[in-house]
DNA sequence: CTAAATCTACGAATCAATTCGTATTCTTAG
DNA sequence: CTAAGAATACGAATTGATTCGTAGATTTAG
């Protein structure tokens, strides 16, 4: 079902992200969507799309003239991939440094079943 | 005293995390670190040392024929950027869903302050 | 029907990361 | 002194990411 991972460059992250978001979205929708935080051309997005499709990481289906993309990339496969990466070049190979970093300074509201879970998990270590 | 953040490509921060464990390392010290876990040639290693020198990444003082590297990005703040980019694309601008994914399936032992200091970060979410 | 609009395909250019071989310099053992 | 060893410097090749222009095909408006 799910691709081999590829590790996505930057730019085929945010492209994931985007089709993470929307299950499909066209070439169109994800330019629309970067467009809004980054100045980018319409044929650099389906560039970029074309090639994620030759390595596998997006499948898509014709729907008339439009291309329909979606991810074949597993995002809790990559979530697991890059946190570990991450732990072990820059937080000395501990997950609980990366926790306290995440959860520092941050105004995100957690919802009520984030945190039931975050304190389970704490309370176990 | 610390070099602006030059995003560290992979390569750089495999380096950067040597660098920050010894305080001091030269090439032949840090080649011998990355070839613990990674086939790589010595001048492989020492051209990237004289690219993050030229980047700025590190500075370096000659000591006999050797020169020794430090590491000239400030690990805290690189921590921030690159925790805010994996919660910013992979997962949906959620800190505590990173969180947990650190936290989880992970045999790491916490220690005592650690331990306490997270506690106190989520009685207060 | 025709023109404009909307798409995809493709090639080419650029830039950066990575790797490694060779030259050169300096130190040290004999 | 000389040769071997240990470093650094540097150039060149390769590979991959990114960007974008242009061409071609299809749909839609008038």
């Amino acid at each position: 079902m799910y691709a081999k991972i590829h590790k996505p460059t930057e730019g085929e992250l945010e492209i994931l992200s985007v089709l993470w978001e929307r299950e499909e979205a066209s070439v169109k929708d994800v330019h629309q969507q970067l467009s809004a935080y980054k100045q980018t051309g319409y044929t650099t997005t389906l560039k970029l799309l074309q090639l994620m499709f030759d390595k596998g990481m997006v499948s898509r289906i014709e729907n008339g003239r439009k291309h329909m993309y979606r991810s074949r990339i597993d995002r809790g496969a990559l979530r697991e991939q890059q946190t570990n990466r991450l732990i072990g070049h820059l937080f000395e190979g501990s997950p609980v440094q990366l926790a306290l970093q995440a959860l520092r300074s941050s105004y995100y509201r957690a919802s009520a079943e984030e945190l039931s879970e975050l304190k389970k998990i704490v309370a176990a270590l």
